[in-house]
DNA sequence: TATGAATGAGGGTTCATTCAT
DNA sequence: GATGAATGAACCCTCATTCAT
């Protein structure tokens, strides 16, 4: 009897994970307004209906998905500028932004998902509410890092959150538009601002 | 014969402005993309084959509409800046932001409108497209103040790009979720951050 | 399982044949041009979006049902042909023709709509496209016709072509504005010169 | 008075040969269906409004334009015939019939337009109600001809009206799709036939 | 649970026709 | 007579959602 729903449980999350997976690479390809359910429920091999069985409509699923990925992406960066920074705390933070620059470059389309769909605040709000996985809490781990490293910031929360738009802002403008310069020419600039903005 | 062109003309002008106003009134209340040409033409008062004479599709004028816009807005601030600042560049920079984020505090339908829509690069190469409206170019304005003014810049255009962009981003997300912090209480914070980039 | 698949497989041939009487009746009457797919699902009584579910547009639907009738009617002229007349290869071709000219005469819609949309160019070319329906090779069996009555005939299917060309032609002219005679009239002369041609 | 009047009277023929003109050009071009009122008065220079004065509808125009077309064309082709023809009768004809398949094979969309519109018995009713151009009786020609020459045909008027109805319906096909024969290779068929069902 | 045929409101767009100038 | 801005009915087509199986 376990056994059995068990099974059932895992064959219904294996189909919503299809449907997430089909309805991510259709995003990124399409965008989401251009991508019917139809679509999602052709590539994730389902029926229609199957969708409305787990997720209410397409909202539902989108802000779903953009929790999740950006929440992984943020993950994946900590990961990276943990093996590959020494101890400056201003090199790792960089470090992690550099990775995340790095993807974006040579994803545009997943930029161009997350973005439209990312914000500090309404990223913050989410974390508390995902329970499936795994979350980072980046405030805390920024918060530690300027304890650990025994760094004086007035306002560590706001200039995480500065820091946090700027780059976000400028690096979209800068890939999507290569204005005012290529992401790669402007990168040292944006770096050098973050800099101060961290040691004022 | 005069007489009567320049009265059909106006007529003409009327239906478009008409049009226009009914369009940036849905578009802030329901979002472009909720909102139909028929809601559009039920607006303004005209018949739904009427909108095809003035605009080529809902794209069309929902461009015409962002630049027309955020140029005004720029235009107004510039001015109330060369009002009420004394002769600091910095203070009259700050005291332009500070005109657009309380128009924005007042009507977050309107920011949400033009943020939405709103890129630096974009609006940069669209003000050359606009005749029928006498625009601003931003960037030459900012560097005339920095020669005026006898700042030292390295790189006014990208300095700009920055401040135009954490700004933007910034009052953003704080009007629309007051987090960190409120903008009333946010902007001190912000207007330091921008007089450290340019201090730089 | 099969029978409940079955079952639905009938229910939707039975739509698509809903669609398509409902739809030849309606281009009879009215034209192709002047049917609207609106008018179609009416007379159909099936919803709009359910047209699209079983045709591409309405040139497809058009396309099928030409060819379908067609066809049809083809089979069921050889078929009278083949129990009504001796032996003589010209009768059996005259026998024929006289039961589609009879057809037609009985029904001038019918008639308005096959001539509009058949010619023997396409006709030839669209036999080998129909699969679900058995069809007939008009031209095999002329050159079968042909060779079993042993008939001198230096280019049976420039021939054939010509004797269909004429007949369509003039029994769709004589039909329907009854010139230069009544077809009932004209059919003599007809015979008479169909005769000439194959007998050269 | 007069002259002012005459002068009227040019402008307004004027006006109405523009829009023939124009909307011949644009029928063969796009087709009847495909063309609008706004295409035809753009190309022929006038207003909108100017077309209701003139016309009643396309369908009006479409059948001016067939009439005065098809009968300009067959005037053509009898001038041909009898500069380039001996005494033969059937030389005359089969030359008047080969000069109209050269305009067509040169001009497929004018085949298309004509044959379109073009029936023998509509041509032979149209005829009599044209009384702005001068027109030729076709039927009155022909058996003038067969009079003058001296030849012995039972039913003149079912004789052309056949030949008529073959030729155009053989041209017709062979020119738009090349089946059985390209019309080149197809013609010494055609008149050979043509030459059999005025000799019976 | 899973299906997918059926729905029909609603979208964008076209264009013949009118009518005030 | 000539104009062309304005109209709005009518068109085709999409697609989120439902529901009987």
């Amino acid at each position: 009897m376990i056994d059995k729903n068990s099974k059932v449980e895992m064959n219904k999350l294996e189909k919503k994970n299809k449907l997430l997976s089909a309805a991510f690479s259709l995003f990124v390809e399409k965008g989401v307004k251009n991508t019917t359910i139809q679509d999602i429920v052709d590539r994730a091999g389902v029926a229609k209906g199957t969708f409305y069985l787990y997720f209410k409509d397409k909202d539902d699923l989108e802000e779903y998905l953009t929790t999740a990925r950006s929440n992984e992406l943020i993950c994946d960066a900590i990961s990276y500028a943990n093996k590959n920074s020494n101890g400056n705390f201003e090199d790792r933070l960089i470090n992690a932004l550099d990775y995340i620059i790095d993807v974006f470059s040579k994803d545009k389309l997943l930029l161009n998902f997350i973005y439209k769909n990312f914000s500090f605040g309404v990223f913050c709000d989410r974390l508390t509410n995902i329970v499936e996985h795994s979350t980072v809490n980046v405030l805390e781990k920024f918060k530690n890092g300027i304890k650990k490293y025994n760094i004086k910031i007035e306002n560590p929360e706001i200039t995480l959150f500065m820091i946090v738009e700027l780059t976000s802002s400028v690096v979209f403008t800068s890939i999507k538009s290569g204005k005012p310069l290529p992401i790669e020419e402007l990168k040292p600039y944006l770096y050098k601002k973050i800099r101060v903005l961290l040691s004022n």
